[in-house]
DNA sequence: AGCAAACATTTTATGTTTAAAATATTGATC
DNA sequence: GATCAATATTTTAAACATAAAATGTTTGCT
């Protein structure tokens, strides 16, 4: 005999106390979560165009953002650190798919683009990415939806408080 | 004049396009909230601890299991990859809070528990982080903490289905 | 017994990430 | 106009992460 209806997961929501806190067990699910759908994304980028997640990612927020964006932007919208953004568009710079020109007016900053080549690549991407989104979270409701990007809204805005 | 309203907060979000699908708005939402509270338990962690969040992660998982686990369950456990466990468990072993004991009947693996140092501190720790997650997620009403629950344990499991 | 496949872990090479120090520029103040 | 703090970026060192190869153990099969 082998298992008999629905199988629990292990991951990190086995290190859950009985007496622990509502909020740590909804952290500890929202931690999987995120992380299950962030390593399928990570492992099909690398699979289907050969490139990471934060290579994507730095090409996504500057086709958001035709101007260009300095290194300093691009690190608070990536939520990482200067250095990583450093080491990440020196590559992209390399394979020609961005570009950083002096901003004039202020000659600590750069200002960095997608280049042609940086655009037609990422529309090819961003498609397929869309769809592999759409896969992970297409299962829910409208109104599931609707409920959760309201209390993660809500969330998002308290935790930036906190961080004061 | 400086802002009026609300500020519209710069992160992950701020690559949401006017086309984009829901799911993608979505997905982009739930890693700009897991980001932000993963980066304050890692500060908190180190200001007040002076530990890393992969170190706590481990101690974590032990401190639920008092039969101890093996290195292959905490893999599992903390979705990293086998390698990785090796490299931080070697650490907390040499600052004396794990230890690795020979596994009866089975030479390959070891059976990884908490020291009663390790114990201790661990203890010290979980009080704190704690605190700090419902600092981050306790502004939810129940029924947002359940909807929030019901909706990624379905999530989790789907995805669970796409990686095969 | 002998052999092959699966298992549990570690090692290695490579790359990512962070925090902190270093460098250089700008703006404000006295 | 000299100084100091704030800004923008890069560099450095340490920790973390993965994949793949290596090591040793166990199990099942013939």
């Amino acid at each position: 005999m082998e298992s008999i209806g629905v199988q629990e997961p292990i991951d990190h929501e086995s290190r859950v106390e009985q007496g622990d806190h509502k909020a740590v067990r909804l952290w500890l699910r929202l931690l999987t979560c995120t992380n299950l759908i962030e390593r399928h994304l990570r492992g099909q980028l690398r699979r289907e165009f050969d490139i990471t997640l934060p290579r994507f990612d730095l090409m996504a927020q500057l086709a958001r953002e035709s101007e260009g964006l300095t290194m300093g932007d691009l690190s608070q919208r990536m939520m990482v650190s200067g250095g990583n953004v450093s080491g990440i568009a020196a590559q992209l710079e390399n394979e020609g798919l961005i570009s950083r020109e002096p901003v004039q007016g202020n000659r600590r900053a750069f200002c960095v683009t997608l280049t042609r080549a940086g655009q037609a690549r990422f529309a090819e991407m961003a498609e397929a990415h869309e769809a592999w989104v759409a896969e992970c979270l297409g299962g829910l409701s409208d109104s599931e939806y609707d409920h959760m990007m309201r209390a993660l809204r809500q969330n998002k805005l308290e935790v930036g408080e906190v961080e004061r």
